[in-house]
DNA sequence: GACAGCATGTAATGAGTTACATGATTAA
DNA sequence: TTAATCATGTAACTCATTACATGCTGTC
């Protein structure tokens, strides 16, 4: 019996909302954390059966065809460790981006390989955003998949639509430079946006 | 001998600039990736240690007392293979964030823990940007510890302000609007922000 | 001479991924 | 009838973390 993780919660939120099929699981868990708790589905499978293990969850087996297929449920006892759950406040943002240490370091590099990496930064942002806003136009126009749900999707939307929309927009600031720059190996006759240091607006300063 | 990983490649990337002693990298380490790929100081202890296995890295030993320390310099095939390494895009931004499986599921537990979630977020969000603009006004005076690479650490630099500030903003506007909320488990009777699911300005679509 | 913190690691463990396997159903 | 994809997993592996160990250095 593992102990319980984030992904474990994740979970048993889901199942909070509805009963799911592994499968199902699966596809909403793809739906709803791809955008910030992506995990593969052979983790699901496994996850699941541990809540089961630990009293949160009951399985219930039926069959399509000749098929198994198992259905997860909830227990009182899964309710109460959710919410137990929901009471500590939480981490992040983590953030992780491989592509920015190529470009901290561009330097040593060549001009055209930074270039590249901010135009894939750039795409992924705005082919990302282009998912996204296709997935929240549902909700716009008929209250998408769980109205009653929908002052909380909208918080997670918000942040999301917002937090791509910046990347994208950075990345097409940054090209926009190098697009200027002569080369890359040194700061020495190069434009430097200096603005870059300090605050953005709008920002308040709390001490 | 393990395979490279982007964090061997990040510590190479170090090493690209000058050579340093074992401990100097995980203080560098820190300084430079804590923002965007965090490693424990263990993990640098024994990256570094690969790096020489793969040939990209010498280790020369020597002492402070009694002590010994390694000093560790990229090799030229170090530098090739980082140079090959650069000219591949890389992958990111990358978003783990925790919280937000809290928030968007908020609906199963009690409004304050929502508003206590929110709260947390935003004053990680905003400690982090003051640490971060601590950092950077070093540079806007008098340059930073390497002037020669300033055009590249400005462009990294406004991505984390600008997100970290976007953050706190974030948090700050969900703040205001749970406020507001008679209660949270259901959608019915509560104003909820629809332009969350509207593309953010400025918006360009790109088809 | 004791104690904090500087400095340098190793060993055990774990969450998650990759690769693989396989049967059932549906579309061409 | 073949291929795609739906559906359900298991086993091996890996990157990274946690926990531990230990000697040195300055200072109270």
């Amino acid at each position: 019996m593992r102990d319980l993780t984030p992904t474990s919660y994740a979970l048993l939120a889901l199942l909070g909302v509805r009963p799911w099929s592994t499968y199902e699981l699966t596809k909403q868990v793809d739906r709803t954390f791809r955008w910030y708790w992506r995990r593969r589905d052979s983790l699901v499978y496994a996850e699941v059966k541990n809540l089961v293990e630990h009293g949160l969850a009951t399985a219930r087996k039926s069959s399509t065809g000749r098929r198994l297929r198992t259905t997860y449920t909830i227990t009182p006892r899964g309710r109460a460790a959710l919410r137990r759950w929901m009471a500590i406040p939480g981490t992040g943002p983590d953030l992780e981006f491989e592509a920015l240490i190529k470009i901290a370091f561009a330097d040593l590099g060549h001009r055209d390989d930074l270039l590249a990496t901010l135009a894939a930064v750039r795409q992924n942002a705005e082919s990302t955003l282009a998912q996204a806003l296709r997935q929240t136009s549902d909700y716009l126009d008929h209250g998408g998949p769980s109205p009653e749900r929908l002052h909380v999707i909208a918080l997670t939307a918000k942040f999301l639509l917002e937090y791509w929309n910046l990347v994208a927009e950075w990345a097409q600031w940054a090209e926009r430079h190098v697009d200027r720059w002569p080369h890359v190996d040194r700061a020495e006759g190069i434009d430097i946006p200096l603005d870059a240091f300090k605050p953005p607006r709008p920002w308040r300063h709390t001490p």
